[in-house]
RNA sequence: GGGUAGAUGGCGGAAUUGGCAGACGCGUUGGACUUAGGAUCCAAUGGAGCAAUCCGUGGGGGUUCAAGUCCCCCUCUACCCA
């Protein structure tokens, strides 16, 4: 019986080399030319690293191990996004303090993922919740409190800038609402003074609706409603005062450099879904009597003349306004139940539901007037929270004209004799007052035509809308980064000075909701209540914590100088290896982790602390690893793989092997045990390509001549496997050199000269082995940086080659020639020959294509 | 409804500028070695046919000497967004 190699000694013996000579340590700076070869860190969970995990992994591992074999600097680092709901809760069950939890699966993990034999510097490995890390996530929060947006050079600046402008010259050339002089700015209370600041900031807190879940005691994103909801939980959408990130001040830059990112399209697509840029206008519409108007932004402006009723949302400021006393209970019923109802669920049956309030708004084109309505798929978040309702060419204002019987009148050519609305741009009709017509034109021509009137009438201008909203930054929760502001008695709040960061996160001995709105923090009575050392004055702490995308915004600067007590990120060290050369990770972190990271990343450029603009610059991510009944992996179904199993019975080579040997990286693919046990007999015959049965170096192994083909295979798998692991076609990559191995194997000799580097061609893919053959070949030092091989050109060359004759486009025939054999000859042989022969005997020979070294075609009748 | 990516043997997947469809692996079949084989090695393996040959890349058209690849229309699947 033959001996499987031994992988289970193998494995953990060159794991422990590399640590202990620290092989993967990469240099503080770059001497050599630089590659920052990144993964998305993962969060780890109680449930212990996933077959996905490490397909990732493998991929940047490899592409690392070839760069420094290439000769380049290499940083590649890994680390733990380690806030998170899931150890608070268990925390909330059991009162084990999270911190102990995240330790527990932090060690897990690094347990795991070392043993795949995975290049990092661990000395780099950066860890969310430490205080030193998250010291210096409270401080990049600071600096966004303390940053304000200047449009008119479209960057962040200190805040400072902007209040020096207020002191000097009011508010003139700002859009705030009660204007001021520069001597009542400096009049005004301080907190006052702070709430007008709170608008420009770009981190700031707002009173706005969110998803409250009484029973959870925390407010909930948009995309965790239905789940809780499905559970029987309550929750509603209730105004609360929460942190708000001014995101949405970076939208058009946000998009504007997207175009530039080497990412998968439709990533690209769906931020710019998400950031949502639309064209149109903004159109008041006065309401008669009441000395207000109604501000509606709609992308077809064209079709004003059919808007015949408009749409308040529910929570809109001017709805109890304009209510007739009449329709009062009505309206109040309406709005305290859509009060009830997600973003999700009102945009769901859209058209569906809605009240009339009673009162009525002017249509500047028509001059009529017409109603106003209340309905909650009106987003109040959206746009200004009202809508012009043009039934005719808008399938949501049709649905609702239709229910409630309100007149529908078609203004774009065609839509009379469409059943429903019709959408689509066309020919503006019926569309015209005393001062202007907008009939016969064409879409856009009309909306040119119309907002310019509407201009000159101070009635509306054209408007750039966005979908993108302010990102809601804080979380009832303890297991996150406090946010490092005081608030004080008289109403003023005050961020900690940098000195006092990083702000702890007290200890508590129970983990239960508050019992109000607040996080638990609240409980923890002395970390909450703070006296100011300079004026005696009470405060207390914020209590919200941020959200776990924050320490994710920018770990990937942190491993630049991961020990730093000076800052961040080292902005020598910066310059040095940023941006990122690669980035791989999940496409479920396509909008909010990459809008994230990259928005955080633009307010530290414009601030002058990094040299880039975008952190990202590429991007790929790694498919989803399906059970072997092509069914998504879980427990339920019991169709979960577990790595250490399969490490256990084949080894961390065969595994990072198969994950790579799957298919395309991006791809979807299913689990295969077989395939793993293939790319094993891989390795077994690898091994035993050089190692006998009696486990010493095969005398055969040694220069001896090379025949020709396997020459030519072997320069053509070094040029193969290099290509194919810049393109991370890793898959492919394997196949070449299991040809390769394959053909050896063909031949008694083992000739050393190609073996050898065969060794080097392998040592990315799998690490353990390759090391192993490189020290019985006798060498003392790892191979991790030794030169990757070189192919000559001229050795890719058959000497012959088969030329494919066809006969009218079938093939009829092959010929054996030599390599460049001229068209001519090529034309002669295929002629000539008797396979052929029988397919043109009695016929025309019309045309004769030659393509050399490849194929002969014969047209004939 | 919109966006993006796809559809190739029994399965995972390969296929430069359009140039031999099915590389490589799994599985299957036959054989060798063996007390044994679920190890290893050798051979075969898209379908039909004794064969010549014909048919084959989701479906239908088209361009071309030549189409998985380019163009038009359609169907279905996955993911994301509403």
């Amino acid at each position: 019986m033959r001996m499987a190699y031994p992988f289970s000694t193998i494995e953990p013996r060159w794991q422990k080399y590399w640590e202990e000579r620290e092989t993967f340590h990469s240099e503080e700076i770059p001497t050599k030319p630089k590659a920052y070869i990144l993964d998305m860190y993962p969060y780890p969970s109680g449930a212990g690293l996933h077959v996905g995990h490490p397909e990732g992994y493998t991929a940047t591992d490899i592409l690392s191990r070839y760069r420094r074999m290439r000769g380049y600097s290499v940083l590649h680092p890994m680390g733990w996004d380690a806030f998170g709901l899931p150890a608070e809760r268990y925390a909330m069950q059991t009162n084990v303090h999270p911190r102990i939890t995240t330790e527990q699966n932090i060690a897990t993990f690094r347990r795991q993922i070392r043993m795949l034999g995975l290049s990092y510097d661990w000395s780099r490995e950066v860890d969310t919740t430490d205080p030193g890390y998250y010291r210096w996530t409270q401080w990049i929060f600071l600096r966004m409190y303390d940053s304000w947006f200047d449009p008119r050079i479209r960057r962040a600046a200190p805040i400072g800038t902007l209040i020096g402008e207020f002191t000097t010259k009011g508010s003139s050339g700002f859009p705030v609402e009660d204007g001021f002089s520069a001597e009542e700015w400096r009049a005004k209370p301080a907190r006052e003074r702070q709430e007008i600041l709170s608008r420009f900031r770009l981190a700031y807190v707002a009173e706005i609706p969110v998803n409250w879940c009484e029973a959870l005691g925390t407010v909930l994103a948009n995309e965790e409603v239905p789940e809780w909801t499905e559970k029987g939980y309550t929750v509603e959408r209730r105004p609360m005062r929460q942190w708000m990130m001014r995101i949405t001040a970076y939208a058009d830059r946000l998009l504007e450099d997207s175009a530039a990112l080497d990412w998968p399209s439709s990533t690209l697509e769906q931020q710019r879904n998400w950031i949502g840029r639309s064209e149109g206008a903004e159109i008041a519409f006065p309401l008669p009597g009441k000395g207000a108007e109604i501000r509606v932004f709609t992308t077809r402006p064209d079709t004003i003349f059919g808007a015949t009723y408009m749409v308040l949302a529910p929570e809109h400021s001017l709805v109890a306004g304009l209510t007739d006393p009449g329709m009062r209970a009505a309206v109040d019923e309406y709005r305290a139940t859509s009060m009830l109802r997600s973003d999700l669920e009102r945009g769901a049956d859209a058209g569906k539901t809605g009240v009339f309030t009673g009162g009525f708004a002017t249509n500047p084109a028509t001059g009529k007037n017409i109603p106003v309505w209340i309905a909650d798929y009106v987003l109040s978040g959206y746009g200004t929270g009202a809508i012009m309702a043009v039934p005719a060419h808008d399938q949501r204002d049709y649905d609702f004209a239709k229910k409630f019987s309100l007149p529908i009148v078609s203004v774009i050519r065609g839509g009379e004799a469409v059943e429903g609305a019709f959408t689509e741009e066309g020919v503006s009709v019926n569309s015209s007052n005393a001062e202007i017509s907008l009939d016969g034109l064409g879409t856009e021509e009309a909306k040119r035509v119309i907002i310019r009137w509407l201009e000159t009438k101070r009635l509306g201008a054209a408007a750039v809308q966005f979908k993108l909203r302010d990102w809601l930054f804080s979380r009832q929760r303890y297991w996150g980064e406090p946010i490092p502001i005081v608030h004080y008695e008289d109403g003023t709040m005050e961020p900690l000075p940098d000195s006092a960061l990083p702000l702890l996160l007290p200890d508590l001995k129970k983990f239960q909701p508050s019992g109000t709105t607040e996080s638990p923090l609240a409980l923890a009575e002395e970390w909450v209540s703070v006296v100011d050392p300079a004026t005696g004055r009470r405060g207390r702490r914020e209590t919200n914590t941020m959200p776990q995308w924050a320490g994710s915004c920018w770990y990937y600067l942190r491993y630049i100088s991961p020990r730093d007590a000076r800052s961040f990120c080292d902005p020598e060290l910066e310059k040095l290896w940023m941006p990122v050369d690669l980035y791989v990770g999940g496409s479920e972190h396509a909008v909010l982790h990459l809008m994230y990271a990259r928005f955080w990343h633009k307010v530290l450029f414009d601030l002058g602390y990094l040299s880039t603009k975008e952190p990202f610059p590429k991007l790929r991510h790694q498919g989803i690893i399906l059970g072997e009944d092509s069914r998504k992996m879980s427990k339920s179904r019991g169709n979960v793989v577990n790595p250490d199993e399969v490490v256990k019975l084949y080894g961390a080579d065969s595994l990072r092997l198969f994950e790579m040997f799957m298919g395309p990286l991006e791809e979807t693919k299913p689990w295969s045990m077989r395939g793993v046990e293939g790319v094993y007999r891989f390795l077994n015959r690898v091994w035993r390509l050089f190692i006998t049965e009696d486990d010493i170096l095969d005398p055969r192994v040694q220069i001896t001549p090379v025949t020709s083909d396997l020459q030519t295979s072997y320069h053509y798998s070094i040029k193969k496997i290099g290509e194919d692991i810049e393109d991370l076609k890793f898959n492919t990559a394997i196949s070449q050199m299991m040809i390769f191995v394959n053909e050896v194997m063909k031949s008694d000799a083992r000739p050393r000269q190609i073996l050898e580097p065969f060794v080097l061609l392998l040592s990315p893919f799998a690490p353990h082995i390759a090391e192993e053959l490189w020290r019985r070949l006798g060498h003392d030092a790892t191979l991790a940086y030794e030169s990757w091989p070189v192919y000559d050109p001229a050795m890719l060359r058959r000497s012959s080659v088969e030329i494919v004759v066809q006969v009218n486009g079938k093939v009829r025939s092959r010929l054996q020639v030599p390599s460049d054999t001229p068209e001519k000859r090529l034309e002669e042989l295929a002629l000539a020959d008797a396979d052929v022969l029988r397919h043109t005997e009695g016929k025309d020979v019309l045309k004769v294509i030659v393509v050399k070294n490849k194929l002969v075609n014969l047209v004939v009748k």
